[in-house]
DNA sequence: TTAGGGCAAC
């Protein structure tokens, strides 16, 4: 039903009824609303909690929430579903300050907290940047009593996930409350968005112990796990499952597990999913396009941006960071500025450069060698350049060895990112490829004093469903007699081939591992060793790696690609290099 | 007299 109030001068002989059937159809304009509102006022009705109610839901699902919020300050002594209302419509609209400012009022004017109303302030709290209110409010819910509730339970449990505080998070786990699928599809999904992917899957298991059925959202959940591990075999163990199970694999699932494919390096399944997908989205081409331009084929990223606007998708500020990105690990700097030079001309808003943006020119121009262009074009930035812009530029410093430039980033660095430990190892890694030790060991001091720790590299194969992580040295692993003698053969067979090994080069983030002692047994050659013992000859090793990987491995890769005659697929923290008879994806450019 | 939660590209 259409909607149009009369304007306020006439007689007015509307009934309250009629005021709430008004209002309950207009919920789709601001506009109307207010007049609805102004209307309302002029009749001298007394006006009902339920018309309120009714005014306050619609205005908080426009997102007009200063509207809102006049409305409930007039208001006297407003009811709990009212308060409950405001916060959900602050959280909503992604305003957690102003959500939990409203909380404190509401503490301090002694309402009484009804079960509804923890779910959306914890859910507040977890926006925070701090975890101090959300443990406050934690001790409130105990208070009223209201912790065994299942939505606030999940909502705490989501909350200590996303601070890291997973013991917490553990703790009310442990305590059994009822949970319903939704439920289990909320935490899984925390602990993915969280970077906890091998806790997720961990979930998703126990999920189908405690018998709850999976659906479409836990599976997207699950597959996006196995993309942040990069573990292919259990991936696609999942994704038949849930084929099995007569789950319905829309788009949105279709899409996590492109994301998969692309994640994990098999970008030809990626491509075989993308072109057979029934249906796509602008989702599905971004990540398509970004997943070439990490596997080091940035020309058919480029072509397939070209593809999906002939084909009339709209690309997005995702979209254009996976362009981006396609220039850079190829060294385009002329694409790049014409890609960018598109985004920065366009009138669209949501089509402005954004600092991701900026980031990716940095590395693209720093990588290339054009420091001071790279400098340059950071002062030019229209908006406040983040920690991500200035350690692009750090990097390049690092790899082209101009250390007074990187002096003076890192100094721009730390005033927005003072406590980074990989930015600090990659000032390490610059001075110590310079020679200047006197720096680096300054570099470690004002870590060691401001407790920052290094994160320890490691690599992973998967092997059989199962998962196998080594670090640099390890030799806990039950086959390590097997895998340190395979890496001695190794060594010899790629010396007679002409490999040197590197092993002062410490240009990236190598941290733990860059002792020249155990350049011979970074966690990556650990795990390339497994690989050849036990993958099937005919099949890639994949070695997912948490940090950037060294140059000397990158040659030993190389080599032995060649000597072996198996593709090695390494994923880095940033890309991945495929090594096939001696030579890698990257062309050497990383 | 009302009402609550989960999913994909960065």
């Amino acid at each position: 039903m259409p909607c149009t109030p009369k304007p306020s001068n006439q007689p007015i002989t509307l009934t309250k009824q009629a005021f709430s059937t008004l209002l309950k159809s207009c919920s789709s304009s601001q506009n109307q609303l207010k007049q609805l509102h102004a209307l309302l006022l002029t009749t001298g009705l007394s006006i009902k909690n339920s018309l309120i109610t009714h005014l306050l839901i619609n205005l908080t699902l426009l997102g007009d929430m200063s509207y809102a919020r006049q409305l409930f300050d007039e208001m006297h002594k407003p009811r709990i579903f009212l308060w409950n209302t405001l916060i959900k419509g602050y959280v909503k609209n992604e305003l957690p300050m102003e959500a939990s400012s409203i909380y404190r009022q509401m503490h301090v004017l002694g309402v009484r907290p009804d079960p509804f109303t923890y779910p959306f302030v914890v859910k507040a709290c977890a926006k925070l940047p701090e975890l101090w209110t959300g443990g406050a409010v934690h001790v409130h819910v105990m208070k009223y009593g209201l912790e065994f509730v299942s939505m606030v339970r999940t909502e705490l449990m989501i909350m200590y996930m996303k601070f890291g505080e997973l013991g917490s998070a553990d703790f009310l786990f442990q305590s059994v409350v009822e949970r319903d699928l939704v439920a289990w599809n909320a935490l899984i999904a925390a602990c993915v968005q969280n970077g906890h992917a091998s806790k997720a899957l961990g979930l998703f298991r126990r999920m189908g112990v405690a018998g709850i059925k999976p659906d479409a959202v836990t599976f997207v959940s699950a597959l996006s796990a196995c993309g942040q591990l990069g573990c292919l075999e259990i991936g696609e163990e999942i994704y038949e499952a849930a084929r099995n199970e007569g789950i319905d694999c829309n788009i949105i699932v279709e899409n996590a597990r492109l994301d998969m494919y692309v994640k994990c390096g098999s970008i030809d399944m990626a491509r075989a999913l993308f072109i057979n997908m029934p249906q796509k989205s602008v989702i599905s081409w971004s990540t398509m396009i970004l997943g070439y331009a990490i596997n080091g084929e940035s020309e058919k990223a480029l072509a397939l941006f070209s593809g999906m606007q002939n084909e009339g998708f709209l690309p997005n500020h995702v979209t254009y960071l996976g362009v981006l990105s396609a220039c850079s690990h190829a060294g385009l700097v002329n694409e790049g500025w014409v890609y960018f030079g598109r985004m920065a001309r366009s009138s669209e808003k949501n089509f402005q450069p954004r600092k991701e943006h900026y980031a990716c020119m940095v590395d693209l121009l720093g990588r290339s060698g054009h420091l001071e262009k790279a400098y340059n074009f950071i002062k030019s930035m229209p908006i406040e350049p983040d920690a991500g812009v200035w350690g692009a530029l750090l990097g390049a410093c690092a790899i082209h060895h101009d250390v007074k430039l990187g002096q003076h980033v890192a100094d721009l660095l730390f005033e927005v990112a003072a406590d980074s430990a990989s930015y600090h190892v990659l000032m390490s890694n610059m001075y110590a490829a310079a020679g200047r030790w006197e720096c680096v060991d300054k570099v470690r001091q004002r870590m060691r004093k401001k407790g920052i720790k290094k994160v320890a590299g490691y690599s992973a194969v998967e092997f059989n469903s199962d998962f196998h992580v080594f670090y640099g040295g390890d030799r806990s692993h039950g086959q390590s007699a097997l895998i340190y003698e395979k890496l001695g053969d190794l060594f010899e067979q790629i010396k007679s081939m002409g490999y040197i090994p590197k092993t002062g080069s410490v240009f990236h983030d190598v941290e733990t591992e860059e002792k020249e002692v155990t350049v011979r047994t970074h966690s990556e050659k650990l795990a390339i060793a497994f690989g050849l013992i036990n993958i099937r000859p005919g099949y890639p090793i994949r070695v997912m790696k948490n940090l950037r990987t060294c140059a000397d491995c990158h040659t030993f890769s190389k080599f032995v690609s060649k000597v072996t005659m198996r593709e090695i697929i390494l994923r880095d923290k940033i890309r991945f290099h495929h090594f096939r008879n001696g030579v890698c994806s990257c062309k050497d450019f990383w």
